[in-house]
RNA sequence: GGCGCGAUAGCAAAGUGGUUAUGCCACAGCUUGCAAAGCUGUGUACGCUAGUUCGAAUCUGGCUCGCGCCUCCA
């Protein structure tokens, strides 16, 4: 029995799909102006998770993940690049297919682009003015009404009055409520634009989601997910679009993954202390990076550092070392094994994949041919493990030195009893960060 | 200022009103020609404080510190 922490209620509560057996998904995705971070990564990764377990908890998934490709800073960057808007736009989406493949994550079913759902957007905004929920300002553009939505703020726990009262809140004139937000930009010079009732122009973000959502999930819907910091005013403006124009809930659960962080502060564009995921994979696996982010609660923040990630890797390289030379028997996996309820229980308590984790590392130590089978095709479930071991351990690049000739040359030396040649050869293989193991079997090799 | 989250051993990170989390790391033993890997053991963990309780790190209150949102942000 799957439960889930639904930030809309503040508390876990047992999942269960509008249409039995089936959930209906989405999650914002990026705004594609530059290369995704970590942070970025955090998202992807968690959600892909997310979705792994349902399907392997016999939910047919429909996992919509938006793509935002027309905002101010994506035409700030075209300018300044001098690129075509959608040159750039799709320059940083194939980026992010890449990132994204390299990290293991199986696309979402549907990847919406906000610019090919305008005249839906055009019809929702209609619909709000219609229904008294949204105006059009004296300087064109049409603004959402707040006060006109009895439960905004449901979602971040902030009521209207607080929020007038937060200096930084500021005062645009145009608005009747200083937290109006904005439905229809309208158009300023050598900027994109629509044609609208309003006039030529261009969505703002949050009815973007609010009609991709829609479109393609309905207008109520299982899961909407995000990253902690478009909890609000984000979702709670998609809450107060998407409920005033259909009249029903939007989505019954709402998940939140927490941060990543540097130095103990959230890692972000504006604070410019963000790592590219292509920047991180340059000296780390992506695996590693991957396994780094489900070993933390998805809730957690999450602290980058090299330490950290190099502590990922021992712990990653401990559970290969385990698969490695195993025959796994089948990929079928015996939910009523105690090692696999465990970890279904972990997974089934609001997604707990440190928990999970735990129970791989004493499939690990125990070390049957069930329990090696069983360790990797868990892993399979949380999408780690999958390589060949030695190709995890050994990497794929080519070899400076011939280690296959070497380690022949030290087992002929050691068989002669030739003891300081074997360890001459061993230490050059090991300045050239190659560490030997003696097994039974023979001798194998890894990477430091 | 308003709202919210957190504080667990050297590092990271789950969890529980009383019984070994787990991983990394360090040390010792086994193993090994010596190592590595593996196995075994050790490493005085639950921010401070006052309560509730037979018993609290786990529940309640207060305090301290850290972080986040209130502005674009995953």
């Amino acid at each position: 029995m799957l439960k889930i922490y639904n930030s809309l209620s503040r508390d876990k509560q047992i999942f269960t799909p509008i249409d039995a057996g089936k959930v209906r998904m989405y999650v914002c995705g990026m705004t594609v102006y530059d290369f995704c971070h970590l942070g970025h990564a955090r998202v992807m990764v968690i959600f892909d998770m997310v979705s792994r377990w349902m399907r392997a908890s016999n939910y047919e998934v429909t996992y919509v993940r938006n793509i935002t490709d027309i905002d101010d800073k994506i035409i700030k960057r075209a300018n300044e690049n001098n690129e075509a808007i959608d040159v750039l736009t799709q320059r940083f989406i194939d980026a992010m297919d890449e990132d994204s493949e390299k990290l293991g994550i199986i696309r979402p079913d549907i990847e919406p682009r906000a610019t090919q759902y305008v005249q839906g957007m055009l019809d929702m905004i209609a619909k709000l003015i219609e229904k008294g929920h949204a105006y059009q300002a004296t300087n064109g553009d049409v603004f959402y009404s707040v006060r006109s939505f009895q439960g905004y703020g449901k979602l971040s726990g902030k009521s209207l009055e607080d929020l007038r009262a937060g200096e930084r809140v500021e005062v645009d004139t145009f608005k009747k409520d200083p937290m109006d937000f904005v439905l229809w930009k309208s158009v300023k010079p050598n900027e994109p634009n629509w044609d609208s009732p309003w006039g030529k122009g261009r969505p703002g973000w949050h009815i973007e989601c609010s009609v991709m959502s829609a479109e393609h999930l309905g207008a109520h819907f299982d899961i909407h997910g995000g990253g902690q910091d478009l909890q609000f005013p984000h979702h709670e403006n998609e809450i107060a679009q998407s409920e005033a124009a259909h009249n029903c809930q939007m989505a019954n659960f709402w998940m939140h993954n927490g941060f990543v962080r540097v130095d103990d502060e959230k890692m972000s564009k504006s604070l410019g202390n963000f790592f590219t995921i292509r920047t991180v994979l340059e000296k780390y696996d992506a695996e590693v990076v991957r396994f780094f982010i489900l070993r933390a609660h998805y809730r957690s923040p999450l602290n980058y550092s090299d330490q950290h990630l190099d502590d990922a890797k021992a712990s990653l390289t401990r559970l290969y070392t385990a698969l490695r030379g195993r025959e796994v028997s089948t990929n079928i996996i015996d939910w009523n094994h105690p090692q696999a309820q465990r970890f279904k229980e972990a997974m089934d308590d609001d997604f707990n994949t440190s928990e999970a984790v735990a129970v791989l590392f004493d499939l690990a130590k125990i070390k049957t041919d069930e329990s090696i089978s069983l360790l990797k095709n868990l892993g399979a479930v949380m999408g780690i493990l999958q390589r060949n071991a030695d190709e995890f351990m050994q990497g794929e690049t080519s070899q400076a030195l011939d280690v296959d000739a070497m380690i022949v040359a030290r087992i002929e030396a050691k068989k002669a009893k030739n003891f300081a040649e074997a360890d001459r050869i061993r230490k050059q293989l090991a300045d050239a960060g190659i560490i030997l193991e003696d097994t039974p079997q023979g001798t194998t090799w890894r990477r430091a």
